[in-house]
DNA sequence: TAGGCCATCTGGTCCT
DNA sequence: AGGACCAGATGGCCTA
């Protein structure tokens, strides 16, 4: 796993470092949440949130917005980044998890998420071609059923293991990306 | 040094 | 109304 120095993550001037500034332009009643909102998208270059919205929620929001105090906000802000953090370290332990759910890869090196979920995708197929294979060859009738639950599938899975019926594309290709990843670390 | 990946902040929208 | 979710922006760290 990359060292990340997490104290290092928090030198971004954050919204409550901003709050005196911000808050001198707040002079005029009426204007100042808006038009400090305004600037900031268009510092940021997206103007898709504002041209999607229509103007009666706008002038809604602006409404509530206006009946809270700076301080309030300020209060509001924090709590609200502190839950987005919590949330994305949720996401991050589910991606963790999900790693670790895929076999011979947990030890090998630290995987991005993209890598992540796509070898999970290709994982899935490998066995659920393993799986459909296998149900298929003990079935009475030709071919597979689509209509069948997994829970059987799994039950068909699990009464052939001895088989060891392996050698299927997606199952290569799920070993082949595994192999590049142990090549590539 | 450029590019990839990531954590965090932020404001908007959706949902309960 | 407030929290969850989402996407864009930003800046730091690491590696080729």
């Amino acid at each position: 796993m990359k060292s990340k120095g997490k104290g290092s993550k928090r030198t971004r001037r954050s919204w409550s470092e901003q709050e005196h500034s911000d808050f001198q332009l707040e002079t005029e009643p009426g204007s100042s949440e808006q038009e400090g909102s305004e600037a900031s998208l268009q510092l940021g270059g997206t103007w898709k949130a504002l041209k999607a919205e229509g103007s009666t929620r706008l002038a809604a929001r602006r409404r509530r917005r206006q009946h809270s105090s700076a301080k309030e906000r300020n209060v509001r802000r924090l709590e609200s980044n502190e839950r987005e953090r919590q949330r994305m370290h949720k996401l991050n332990n589910a991606f963790q998890a999900l790693q670790e759910a895929i076999p011979h890869v947990k030890m090998d090196k630290k995987l991005s998420k993209i890598e992540t979920l796509t070898l999970a995708k290709n994982y899935i197929k490998a066995l659920t071609a393993i799986i459909l294979g296998m149900s298929g060859a003990c079935l009475p009738h030709e071919g597979t059923q689509p209509e069948e639950s997994p829970v059987k599938l799994l039950q068909r899975y699990q009464q052939h293991l001895e088989d060891d019926k392996i050698g299927h594309d997606d199952l290569s290709k799920y070993l082949d990306q595994i192999h590049s990843f142990r090549h590539s670390s």
